[in-house]
DNA sequence: CTCATTTTGTTTACGCATCGAATTATCCCG
DNA sequence: CGGGATAATTCGATGCGTAAACAAAATGAG
């Protein structure tokens, strides 16, 4: 029950209607494929004539396109409709803290090639740089006219319709304008999102049928915790685009210090360097831990693998952060109240030992059964963010026209 | 950007476009009275013709009436149009703890009649005092054909669509069934939610224009603390009915045991009965404050003033209310990103108390400058629960049409 | 008063969309 | 090879936005 916005509305056209049952037959083509008019129809619960002149404008645009007839049990054979995905290609940039990760890859998020390199700080160096490998990638598959667009997910908040990022502590970015800068570096349409609110609108939009609801989180830990809260089917970006930035609420007043400044925050208890720094018995603040890892100090994949291999305090540190972050979820789950926790990053590997604590927090503070139970699952998918700045290309072909 | 649900859509037949343009159009008289066909044709960006056939539709069915001509520099005078609301009433109905608040008012929120009894906690015993008086009421003010429907607002967990009350721990109610029990004694059509979200749909749709926007939050402060949040346009229900209950984040772990079970609850620590406690010098859990309280001890008013009148026990108990309501907010904030927050309950009656301390927490915690300037603004509104509970019957009336 | 001007509101012809029925195109099977 | 079944298209009817023409009602200059 929406409200109508009348400063910022629109009205409907003669064409509107068209608008909605076009994309609206897109989307189960895409969902049921392959599939015949007549199927589409049933669905719809529109006439065929409708469906016909649908999907023939649909073909003609090359959203979709004609398969093979099926076999039938009886009367004449369908002919199968499938959405174009293998030909139409997306550039995905995620840029983090250490390394910026370019990738070629189509509509339906398969890999078709992926580069790595050393994250520059330098706004314009680093764009250079990237606006060169798009480039080079591009060229070497012979893809110059066929890619629709590039996707790049950042560390931090973002003003995706401005295209700037507002605050990313991890690059030492504030206000800083990418899409355009991008854009005219590579003559492409460039959309920029923040790194979880990217993963959850992947989960929405490439996940598998039926594992994304109408409301759901993914919720990411590494450098930081980040969150993407889809809330009725729609990703939270809140007013001055901080949304989602559930890594800083207060677990433990007086806890320790976090990169944001304030004290106790989630993501100063749960992220990889507080894990880190739990196993090596140091506070996340101290002036010597980062003595330390600069100096090869373990990574959390080695934490991972010690505590895999038997080692106590590394298990312990786990186990630690599992609870922690269990507590942080339940305040997701009493407030949001979503259907699944998505949780990606590289402490899944140890989810023998974080789920637990996890689930144990959620069962103890949900409010009905069903919230104490609200799963939460380890997402396994290599590459999340790479995902995520995939589906910013591809999300906007196939969402709902806006309408009111 | 929203996605469709391919498991639950609407396909647009040749009226949609009727019907978008129908709610915009209404929308725009309510926001605009007195408006004009002209006016609404140029703000709507469609041809005059359009407009008078929607307006046509409008006043055949009651939604509006044409007023007085206006007058006008040039030209023909234009004829007004106004929604109908004086004579379109409402039956409101707010049940709480200690008492149930049974009110008549008409479409705009405007209050005709208010009468008050105790709470029964036995269903049917409540449903049918509830009912008599609305047949008293009605009766009492001629009003038997013109009313449209009942709200009725739940401190707890509600199913809106199914009419089911989940969980309401003040009234000791799970799974009870009032929707339909209701409609059946009164004959009128019944809606009911969770007080919170009630009093965010009121400030959506009955609020001052240009106070709510697409993203902000209800606090209520009372027996409990709920909160009724909205993201992008649209009430946060949750997947199992149980979104909005930021009452029970954990703030403070191992704090005061909460109503809900769990320890540390925002709830637990500003709570009318929190600050009574902490004026008092009590543990919430302590049975001997419930002895003072059952004995004719302070109410949460008889703390504010006193706090007015100079008490620093009661200024010192609400000063810290205000801090953890600040820090609970905060995770909000970061969370949800609101353009406002709004808060009701007794205890804004000492804003000068408690506001200083949320905005503090706020401002130490909000992420960028425009999260920490996050506005906190104590709602006057006499009862914005009663309000809530007129809007669920006359939200409905304007809300945009579902489509896709 | 008369008449041009301006603005409001309605009417009319038309284009685009859904909708239902009729039609055509294929298939399977006996 | 013909009959039944299903798929897909075609065609006329109808709903609705759109643009232009038109009618209604006011103002103001001559």
């Amino acid at each position: 029950m929406r409200k109508i916005d009348t400063r910022d509305f629109r009205s409907a056209t003669r064409s509107t209607s068209r608008q909605i049952n076009r994309q609206i037959a897109l989307n189960l083509v895409r969902e049921h494929q392959p599939i015949s008019r007549a199927e589409l129809a049933r669905r719809m619960k529109v006439g065929r004539a409708t469906v016909t002149a649908l999907v023939n404008e649909l073909l003609a645009d090359g959203s979709i396109y004609e398969g093979e007839f099926a076999r039938a049990p009886r009367g004449r054979k369908p002919m199968m409709l499938h959405v174009r995905t293998r030909d139409r290609l997306v550039i995905a940039v995620d840029v983090r803290f250490s390394r910026t990760y370019v990738m070629l890859s189509d509509f339906s998020g398969t890999q078709i090639a992926l580069e790595t390199f050393e994250t520059m700080v330098d706004r314009d160096t680093l764009l250079d740089e990237i606006a060169l490998r798009v480039h080079r990638l591009l060229r070497a598959h012979g893809a110059e006219g066929s890619c629709e667009g590039i996707g790049v997910v950042i560390p931090g908040m973002v003003n995706r319709e401005s295209g700037h990022v507002l605050y990313a502590p991890q690059l030492g970015w504030r206000n800083v304008e990418v899409s355009s800068a991008l854009a005219e570096r590579t003559g492409l349409p460039v959309h920029i999102e923040n790194a979880p609110i990217a993963c959850a609108l992947a989960q929405l939009w490439l996940g598998q049928r039926g594992a994304a609801t109408e409301d759901f989180v993914f919720v990411v830990v590494s450098d930081g915790v980040g969150v993407g809260a889809v809330v009725n089917g729609d990703v939270v970006h809140g007013h001055s685009h901080t949304g989602g930035e559930f890594g800083h609420i207060p677990l433990v007043p007086g806890g320790p210090r976090c990169l944001c400044g304030a004290d106790g925050c989630l993501e100063a208890l749960t992220s990889n360097l507080a894990t880190i720094a739990r196993y090596l018995g140091r506070e996340i603040t101290s002036p010597d831990l980062r003595e330390i890892l600069q100096g090869g100090g373990p990574t959390i994949d080695d934490v991972v693998t010690r505590a895999h291999g038997g080692d106590q305090h590394a298990q312990e540190a786990l186990q630690e952060t599992g609870r922690y972050l269990g507590l942080g979820l339940s305040s997701i789950v009493n407030g949001l109240n979503p259907a699944q926790i998505y949780l990606a990053g590289e402490i899944t590997g140890a989810w023998d030992l974080i789920g637990p604590g996890i689930r144990a927090e959620i069962a103890r503070r949900g409010l009905t059964p069903e919230a104490a139970r609200t799963p939460v699952i380890p997402e396994p998918t290599p590459y999340p963010r790479l995902r995520g700045a995939i589906a910013l290309v591809a999300a906007p072909v196939f969402a709902a026209p806006r309408v009111g």
